[in-house]
DNA sequence: ATCCAGGTCA
DNA sequence: TGACCCGGAT
């Protein structure tokens, strides 16, 4: 890990009369945070690097245990929803189904099924569309280009990212909200605001991410990872944290720590979300041999029949459950 | 009981 | 920009 990997050179490449050394100042101070981003990040790399070989989680697709395809499945997983509880969906899926030709060939409604509870089943649906471009377009085998991944259902630019890195191992700065917290706060010194990436947070991930493609991976997930279990949203573990000699936002004592900087969160109790899922898990759970929902039983789900009507038609547009002659529900076949 | 985290798509 | 789900933390 030498300064070239981080960029230094690029900074130094300026034309200048003057020496290195008085033309390494003058860049900081045209780009203060840039620079001294730059300089701290391969510290906090070495850092970073040892803290994840003690402290990373056990995770199944972890460490080389798992095909691209599981990473996939792990990211699709994990989007909106805490590790943890993937776990256990992650590893029953990819028994049931190993590969994306595998998830191609199953009914929507033991898709819908497998996913369980981990909450917004329209994922569930994509992955399998998600599954059956890759099994027919790509011959089973995951691309390996981010345009060709970001154009697949359910893959936006954070899952591409992630399956770029972490799974085919390249070069490409990830981009989730745990990272844009981590970075912010070290290397700037503050918050990360709510809403998308802006462009000075893009312009940071890529400046400290390593040269070195197996560096960038690990840095990647280092980061991550230090921003779900130490560097959390509300309470920051700073005693715990291996970069905190390092880090602007502890050195300037945490300022706005607690301020509204996440998107405005919509309510749940009460919400169409919550009665769609009410619906849908009445559906995934139906007893034995039934397989389909009465009209009847349909109705005593929800007491206004109005919003229940609507989340109905709303879940048939989605492709979610299919609405027989007589009213009464199931799942797609 | 209420608050909160978390990507993709239209 | 808002819709989309669920469970853990407080």
């Amino acid at each position: 890990m030498n300064d070239t990997a981080y960029g230094i050179s690029r900074l130094r490449a300026v034309p200048s009369a003057r020496n290195d050394e008085e033309e390494r100042v003058a860049a900081c101070a045209r780009t203060d945070g840039e620079s001294r981003a730059v300089a701290a990040a391969p510290r906090i790399a070495k850092r970073l690097t040892a803290w994840w070989e003690a402290n990373a989680r056990d995770l199944p697709w972890r460490f080389g245990r798992a095909t691209p395809w599981g990473v996939l499945v792990s990211e699709v997983m994990s989007q909106q929803t805490q590790m943890s509880r993937v776990v256990p969906y992650w590893q029953a899926w990819m028994e049931l189904w190993p590969d994306a030709t595998a998830l191609a060939g199953a009914s929507t409604a033991e898709v819908i099924t497998m996913w369980g509870r981990l909450g917004y089943p329209r994922r569930a649906l994509r992955l399998q569309e998600c599954a059956q471009a890759v099994s027919e377009r790509y011959a089973d085998e995951l691309p390996r280009t981010y345009e060709q991944l970001v154009a697949l259902p359910g893959i936006g630019d954070y899952t591409a990212s992630a399956v770029m890195s972490f799974a085919f191992g390249r070069r490409i700065a990830v981009i989730d909200t745990n990272i844009r917290r981590v970075l912010s706060r070290v290397f700037l010194g503050k918050e990360s605001m709510g809403g998308a990436a802006s462009a000075t947070e893009r312009e940071l991930a890529n400046t400290v991410l390593p040269q070195d493609p197996s560096a960038s991976v690990m840095w990647n997930q280092s980061v991550m990872e230090l921003g779900a279990v130490v560097c959390v949203a509300k309470k920051p573990l700073c005693e715990r944290c291996p970069i905190a000699g390092e880090c602007l936002f502890l050195e300037s004592g945490l300022p706005g720590l607690g301020e509204k900087r996440t998107r405005p969160r919509q309510r749940f109790q009460g919400t169409d979300r919550q009665v769609r899922g009410i619906v849908l898990n009445a559906l995934r759970t139906l007893p034995g041999a039934q397989t389909s929902l009465p009209r009847e039983q349909v109705e005593s789900l929800w007491k206004d029949h109005v919003q229940l009507d609507s989340c109905i038609a709303s879940l048939d547009e989605d492709g979610l459950i299919e609405i027989l002659a007589d009213g009464s529900l199931r799942l797609p076949r």
